[in-house]
DNA sequence: GATGAATGAGTCTTCATTCAT
DNA sequence: TATGAATGAAGACTCATTCAT
């Protein structure tokens, strides 16, 4: 346990430091230069690197094959440095997922079903796109999270399968109502959200850490799995 | 590395033994008495005794949480006697996952399309309700294989990609056949068979090691995907 | 925590080893020969050892500057072997100690004020004696304990806490009744117990720990500090 | 090691500053307002400050249990600060206990045999008592140095056993005169002088260290041991 | 003087694998 | 064949000390 809490990690790449930090024994005047606000900066951008060092490596070899040492070398780092900012490989394992979860939950909305709103089926789209978007800017994280299934324990599985749950409730949620509005057929909606959102899995997969694929074709992509999840594959007569 | 090759493991449970051992001390006079045959068979027992355990520990913890130690005390026997049977603990895992594609790939066949066989859509309802069939009698493996995502390392990943890809094509296949012979809409087979395949792994992750259904479920969980790959969520006008 | 409860280790020296183990996965038909006697043998033999290795050097240089790696390599004795023992450092710390102090324990009994039996004070003086004979003949543990003072540790602290407080108690007790036999002055049995005890440790200290004293001036000492215990220093009128 | 040697810290609470500092910068002509000496002041309080916080830890958690973060915790003082005052925490640690035998040291005066001075036992009363007392007014000092019984190593052991062999030795000394002045029995100095060492570092733990005591009761745990001491334990015929 | 990020040697511990019996 | 003691490489983590700002 660290007797010093680690300050907040910045976010690697998109990150948005809210600088506003202070306390410890400087209770005095502060000096008005930005030394401070320069040191906690400093520390933010090694916190970054390290993570994003980890991230790659995480993403390449897989967790378990990456080791602290790892890391040092490729950051280029000394052992206690890394222990300065985190509490340990685990530690940054989370602090990544953590963070591009948090990342991915933000680019989902609520589906808007007033008359005066886009089309629902639009909104859907829309939120779809842009969660392939997060995760193509992503591709590391979109590929340590699909590939990691679950977690590396009983507490990484319980977070990821929240996770998961969370965002088919969602789509639970709109299905239900788009079945209320005669919009959607007789489905099941548990099992059809599942089939969704695996689906969604493995496209994303396929065609974001596979092969990283342009915008233009993202989109292409995204159309036809809506196409295919809500007219299904048949002709229709 | 072992000098001397491992004989070939008995499958563990639902075995199907392919008995073709033979080799070693015994290569002169073969004893009328089933002493030979006897020895043969208490290996073999070994063998699958201690997959079964190792299968169940994986299935548990996880791979890497499951140490040679725990399948010893689980199996009740010594450690240089699993190394009398096993390569070492990815062998074993090795063994475990080949054997359970294995099933999996035998409870696949090729859809007929001939006018005098079945009808297509009752030959594909057919194939997976044996491939889930398949999955659910094997929990355990079933568990391992979708949480493990990929695997353990670069090998390893090769080999679940392989065999993904394998199902797929065979899916893209009948799809495009489906589309030749205009059952099927316009659909980009490469896309809709990755979203079919990611709804089908996600729904046997929810229904078959999430909670164990009985067959009846599976037989309804399997017809609703299936109307839901062909006729979409939509409500037919 | 290990998962195999570490065999019960062999006491260094005066090994009085109560052969009776078994236990495991050998529950079948128990070799004629002593080969599974023999294993333990020598598996207690190898514990004696690290032990007997690890109380030199705890009482050379102090438990905080041997480190493991010290003791690896004055026993000839690979990394992994000596965990195969002992749970870790402070393991064996506590296993030497504890052997030591029960020891002591036992060369102590309680003095019979029976008429018929030996005479109080000759009977102090021999329990004297022999204690202080197990000192002499444990001199590394001796250092350790007395250097120690404590412990390492709040749990050690108490463990040597009540070890002390239990001989002096024992003492305190004599000291009641030889007051009440008129036998003892009026005294205050918890100060003059005490001064007693730590008397005792510092004479121990420096005549068994500093210098290796032979029997004859164990004797000799032990008289002495009697002596001055019981009629104190003054000339007597 | 440092390069420029660190200046004489001021001794924590009842610091005997032995104020003979200067040199460095302020060669040459002096400031006359008081701007060096006031510096000169904040330094020794932050070096009081230091000492006062790592005694404390010293004599709660051990030497070994104490980091130097502790320190720079509790004293709410930054890491370099420290190292600034202060070698290091094995530094710290020998300038308090340096400063705690000197003044122990001071407590004791030499037996004055001469017919007009206070008669011998008095004095000897009168210094076990000033000991007692300086103790008690340090009570953290005491219960490191007695648990701590030799040191941390060989340098320290040496200094600790040099401590009390000059204080024994003192003992010893007014044995030998008091024996020959027929004052005292027939004893060995030498055992006798250990046995009644030993006797008060025992009580002074029990009712210093353990028990916080008041100035009454120090008084009276003295005089018992004393009594102790010069008449033993016997009823006196 | 003060700060605190950086350092890296030092420790402990685990565990898959080997091999003599 | 079975056993289990021995191995030692590999890994994670700590912490006293330094030094640029």
């Amino acid at each position: 346990m660290p007797r010093v809490p680690k300050p907040e990690h910045a976010s690697p790449e998109p990150a948005v430091v809210l600088s506003e930090e202070r306390s410890g024994p400087t209770a005095g005047a502060e000096p008005v230069d930005g030394r401070v606000a320069r040191a906690l900066r400093l520390r933010q951008e090694r916190s970054a690197q390290l993570l994003t060092v980890a991230r790659r490596l995480f993403a390449g070899r897989r967790y378990h094959q990456t080791s602290i040492q790892d890391i040092l070398d490729a950051a280029g780092v000394a052992r206690g440095t890394l222990y300065l900012h985190f509490d340990g490989k685990r530690a940054m394992f989370d602090a990544l997922v953590d963070s591009f979860l948090a990342s991915i939950r933000s680019a989902v909305t609520l589906v808007d079903v007033s008359p005066s709103a886009t089309p629902p089926l639009q909104q859907i789209e829309d939120n779809l796109l842009r969660v392939m978007t997060v995760l193509s800017e992503n591709r590391d994280m979109t590929r340590i999270v699909l590939l990691m299934a679950e977690g590396l324990d009983g507490e990484a599985d319980a977070k990821m399968n929240e996770f998961y749950e969370r965002l088919r409730t969602l789509l639970q949620g709109a299905l239900v109502k788009g079945c209320a509005m005669g919009l959607l057929g007789p489905i099941e909606p548990e099992i059809v959200s599942q089939a969704a959102l695996g689906g969604l899995k493995e496209v994303a997969l396929q065609w974001i850490v596979r092969r990283e694929s342009d915008a233009e074709t993202l989109r292409r992509v995204c159309r036809e799995i809506l196409t295919y999840s809500l007219s299904g594959m048949l002709a229709r007569s």
